[in-house]
Formats: structure tokens, sequence, C-alpha cells
DNA sequence: TGCCTTTTTTGATCTGCGTCAAGGCTTGGC
DNA sequence: GCCAAGCCTTGACGCAGATCAAAAAAGGCA
């Protein structure tokens, strides 16, 4: 899910995998060798469904490389994002083994993956692996609560500039520069229909309020999803959060 | 938060106070003493104030009695609801210590409050109070998603119905009738405004599908706040859930 | 009981976004 | 190079829900 604070990857940590920090900050040599016993890896292609959901689910993960989307969806056919997959994101939920969303990879995608039965075993055994899950999901939880003010409360310019000010500043991490104020550029790794499913609008609508950002000045756009935007802080302001960008502290 | 699942109480439990099972459904009994230790109760009246966002945090607790609620204000006055705090739900993040949401008691609330660093110090003693607050906040996690569902794509009318189904399922559970599919009979704990900063509505609209599922016959009124619904099935069906309710399996 | 405040309902009007429709741009296959 | 299939943009129009306004209920408290 789009959360900064849930993402970190220490800069003198090459040799430790994305996958591992993303399981567990903490690890100790000898949990990361248990880890590694029980993992296996997964390559979906753009488009490809990970998961339906309902559908058993036998394995948990993260993503190490590539963009996944969480989805819902209603039997007339609307559908809500419930949250986006970045490379360090968690998938799946120890205790649970029927998926309650549909995961679909939006770019190829690996993933590191473990049997769900020995991955709890392993959390059983090992506390600090269940903190540190618990530290995840409650970034996810305050992610999921600012998407909710989003999603009930804010104008459709205010949705899309919140929702490209986010992946600006999530992809500034990943790519471990500093989110800074200035100008930052990044691709859109979604389309217009996905933006729409997110942001709880049509894409018609995601489309006008894009091409309205541009005209304004506020993003500059070089084909359909290379985007440049001069200015963060006039961003951040057109998504209706305060300086420091509506992140908690 | 509003989910069915995060809450239980034993029928055979009545001694075993609800701040308890809330923590840790499993704790043995040294280590209820150990939590015993480091509690104290608070009182809180209708309208006050619990704590502001941004605020120090330094308890974490559940409600025992009372409904509260967990909210975010932009700058201009918009605010969103992002939680309904029912007894047995937890207060508070352990390794955070400023608060993200203000927390207001609707009714008059009482809450078991236990310090964050003591607390902080028994989970990591204490494996399974980690992984009990780990299932939780996986449920109300689940609950914000079911949220950004309701509030990203259905109508004001789906949107009332989604909020009285909730809470008519909810206050079943925890008055331990079963849910069911028939007659329902609750009292609404929220004001037209509170109902509308849940639903990213106007109190106006609010009012105004009330009024209109009431005349359709799919609820009965009695007073501002006494609701009946004759068939919660009929209700669900209004909400634009399937017929078991959205709930996850 | 009666006054005052808060909450709720209802009406009239406005508007942001959805819906429907047409056309342009990009990419890949042959 | 041409065609086809996805994406994306733009326009015209309608409607669900917001906004503005006012009155009716429902409490509280002397």
């Amino acid at each position: 899910m789009l959360n900064e604070r849930s993402f970190s990857i220490a800069p003198d940590c090459a040799d430790c995998p994305i996958r591992h920090r993303a399981v567990c900050a903490r690890c100790e040599s000898d949990e990361l060798e248990s880890l590694e016993q029980i993992k296996y890896y997964r390559k979906f292609e753009a488009g490809q469904s990970i998961i339906w959901a309902g559908d058993r689910m036998d394995f948990v993960g993260s993503v190490v490389s590539g963009i996944a989307t969480l989805s819902q969806a209603m039997e007339d056919g609307r559908t809500q994002m419930v949250g986006l997959l970045l490379p360090s994101d968690f998938v799946g939920r120890p205790g649970r083994n029927i998926a309650a969303y549909d995961v679909v990879a939006t770019t190829d995608v690996v993933m590191c993956c473990f049997r769900r039965s020995p991955f709890e075993d392993l959390m059983h055994r090992t506390p600090h692996i269940a903190q540190r899950l618990l530290e995840m999901t409650l970034d996810e939880l305050d992610a999921a609560r600012e998407w909710m003010l989003v999603l009930g409360r804010k104008t459709a310019r205010e949705k899309i500039a919140s929702l490209l000010s986010i992946i600006a500043r999530r992809d500034a991490t990943l790519n471990m520069r500093g989110p800074g104020t200035g100008s930052v550029v990044f691709n859109l790794p979604l389309t217009r229909e996905a933006m729409a499913d997110y942001l709880g609008l049509t894409l018609e609508t995601v489309s006008r309020q894009i091409s309205a950002l541009r005209k304004d000045g506020v993003i500059e756009l070089e084909g359909k999803r290379h985007v440049t935007v001069p200015d963060m802080a006039r961003l951040m302001e057109e998504a209706g959060d305060d300086a420091d960008g509506g992140m908690l502290v």
C-alpha cells in the first residue's frame, strides 16, 4: 500500500534481499536462514491475475519487483482498488486462508513467497516476526485511513493531485532520492482506468483533471506516462494536504 | 472499527473483563495478571475529546463501554471519520507516540488504558500479545478496505444501507443475538452529521436517504434514533452487498 | 410549563462528475 | 506500410448529491 514508512532499504543493505527486510527488518542471520529455507519465487506477467478474491490462499509473500494492485469488485462490475503493492509490500495474511481481494499484476511482477503454514510456524517461533508484521500492518492501516479521507472528502482534482503526490514520493523513496520539495520526475505505473478505480472516479474524469493540472502548470507530461512535477509543494497544496504532505509524523 | 470478527466474547466469560479479551483472547492467567497490574481506567463524557491528532499519546487501551469515533480533518473543516470504536475495540498503537487521528466520545465512554511503555515491554515479553494485536489490526485493515469500497463506489442510498446493516449486525453481536436475517432492532449511536462524516456525504443527504428508506419500508423509525429493520436480507440487498453481507468469509 | 438550543427534515436550486459518444494516438502484427 | 486493438482525450448533456434556506421536532433546563 502507498505508505512511505512501511518501506525502507538501508543504503548499506545491498546484500540483504528486499524480501527479507520486508518480512523482518531486525532478523538475525539464523532467522534469515530459516526464512531462506521456506521461500520460493513466483513470476507473473503484466495483466495476469495473481489471486482472485475467494480463492484459497496457501502462501504469503512480498513483492520483489514490479507493481500489483489489490482490489474489490461489486457484482455489477463497480471496482474499488484498496491497495497498490510496490516492491517490499507484503501480500496475504497469516491466519486467513481465503483471499479477500483480487490481486493483479500491473507490470511484470516477481514475488518472494512462503508457504503459509511453515511461515506461520516460523512466526510463532520467532516473536519479532509477528512484531514486524504488526508494524507493517499498522502502516497499511494508516495508509488505508488516509485514503478514506481522499475518497470521502476530496474533489476530483484533489484526488488526482493526492495520487500523483503519493506516487512521486514513493517513487523518490524507492530510488533513494530524498523526497524534497523541488522538482520530481517519475513514470506513472497505472492506466487512467486503474487510477479511476483507485480514486473512485471515472477514467474520463481522471483524464480531464490530468489535462487541467497540466494546463495549469502543476505537472508536465511527456507522452502519457512520464510525469514531471516542477514543484512538489505546489502539487501537495493542490492535494489539499498540509505542507508536510499529510503523512503522519 | 466496524468489524464483526474483531469482536468476540465467549458466553462463559462473564468474569473475564472485556478489556482482557480485547487485548489478548488467549491470555493465560499470569499474563492477565501482568496486564492487570499496569491497567487503569479513564472516563469521558459524551462529546468530550479523548485525544487530538498530533497530541502525544502515552497510553493504549480498549473501549469498555460507550462509543467513540476516530476521524481525520482537513484544514478547511472537511472531516472524514475513519473508524467507529465500540466496546472491545483497541485504541492507540505500540511504537507510535503521536496520535494520528482525533478520537471523540460520542456517548459516555469508559476506557481501560495501559501506559504505552509498560505495555510495549509486556508485548515484547509475551509473544502472543503481539500476535493477537496483529489479528486485530488485520481485521481493522479489512474493515477499512471494505469501507473504501463504500466511500468510492456506492451511491448515497447504498451508503446509508451499508452503515445501517453494519451497525445492526455489530449491535446484534454485542448483545449476543445471532445476526440472523429476520427482524433486527437497534439504536443509532450517531447523529446525522456523524453519519455524514462517516459516509462522505452531507447531513441533508443522509436525512433524505433515511426518509426514503423508511418510505420504502426498508426500515422503520420510532423517534429519530430507534431503528427497526424488518428484513435484514432486504437491507443488505439495498447496500449492494451479496447475500452474506459482504463480510469476509 | 415554556423558552432556548440542537438536531432533523424538507424544499429549491446549483454544479461537479458521470454517461454517452466520437475521434486521436500508440504499439505491435502481418 | 497498413491495419487492428488498446489507451487516451475531448465534447455534449444529464443527474445525484451539494448548497442554501427555512421550518419543524426534540431535548434541556429553569
